[in-house]
DNA sequence: GTCTATATTGGGATAGAC
DNA sequence: GTCTATCCCAATATAGAC
């Protein structure tokens, strides 16, 4: 059984891997993850060197863990929400829906999605890492368009291809926007994609009927 | 006027210089841009460490050596090419051939492109630099959108938001893709790109005449 | 201009006291 | 577990001979 000072011990690590953790988050947003150096980390959490390979192997492992929380947050806010595949992404309220949740995680976890983002590009190009990353990220949204394909709608292209490129369109905007989270420019943001992408450039089109 | 020896003393310094930049493109486009470090392009392109600096700063000026090349091989074949502002986007020859010219001069060029890529995510995200790379490498198409709203046209938002974001997809894709430039699967890649951006996931509208 | 050899530095990582 | 002090190396950059 453990005694009040294991206990204390324990509470005061959890401590500084938080706040660790904490300082990360802050760093990664402003000067990205790329940039930031250990040592600015350990700085901003107020605590040594030493300690920080206490709690974690390098930045990677750190850049680990701040996924694994923004997993669990995500898990946790869904949680018994069903998810079928059947959406329709030809329905402007079903991809507007897709769209906005993607893009509003997206921000609202901003430090993990931009270091992510960093780490992924950093990574050699021959690898062909970005590719798969975007493929995974993106998963929900080919299934989607493959059960469309299934149902006979003629797609612009391969539903694998289409799928990647919407999210390389959500992460590298969402590096490159810098406007707050939560803000009316999300809505703007979500509704301007969300026409692009069901209706294009030309706009829905206006049948002959309504000219009249 | 310059001696024998000292014409010879160029070339040599103008063949140095042309094979580090050559080393440069080959290790750029494997490897990237951030990996690659001056002794491993010193050493690909059979040169000295010291012999480097005699040419460039650092990497970075190599970089815009690269860019400065690119940008005349463009200007090269561009020659004598207008480009009214008056193209219309919504014609699909027209949207085509704008993607296609982006899609293979980046293709062309990846090793630079790539490197510029990296180079623009690498950097600190509070700069804004993303955006305002983005926003410039995107003007031409910003200008044929604002043309369209001129002319009464309904976009699905800010035209300058929608060049943006067509960049994006873009730039990432062109780091994603791996397959070599100039084959069959750059034709695809640029009509499925093509009609996304003309009509979105819904696809052309069949007018209710065309269904009886 | 190009080379070899060396200086310099930033930053990741560990040793050992507390 | 946390700290201070130190090691260590990779990579940039320079010095000086040729």
């Amino acid at each position: 059984m453990p005694q009040a000072s294991t206990a204390s011990r324990k509470v005061r690590a959890a401590q500084t891997r938080a706040a660790l953790l904490d300082a990360a988050r802050r760093l990664f947003s402003d000067r990205g993850y790329l940039n930031t150096k250990i040592t600015d980390i350990t700085a901003a959490a107020g605590r040594s060197t030493g300690s920080f390979y206490e709690h974690f192997a390098g930045k990677d492992e750190l850049l680990q863990a701040l996924l694994a929380e923004m997993e669990d947050a995500i898990d946790e806010r869904m949680v018994g929400l069903e998810h079928p595949r059947d959406h329709d992404l030809t329905d402007r309220d079903q991809l507007r829906d897709h769209l906005g949740v993607a893009w509003t995680v997206m921000r609202q976890n901003r430090p993990v999605t931009l270091a992510l983002f960093q780490a992924m590009v950093a990574d050699d190009p021959g690898t062909g890492r970005a590719w798969r990353d975007l493929r995974e990220q993106t998963e929900t949204i080919r299934e989607h368009l493959e059960y469309l394909v299934e149902r006979g709608h003629q797609l612009p292209g391969d539903p694998e291809f289409i799928a990647v490129a919407m999210g390389a369109m959500l992460v590298t905007l969402n590096y490159a926007v810098l406007t707050p989270p939560g803000g009316e420019d999300d809505r703007r943001v979500i509704d301007t994609l969300t026409d692009l992408l069901l209706h294009g450039l030309a706009g829905p089109a206006s049948h002959p009927a309504d000219e009249a």
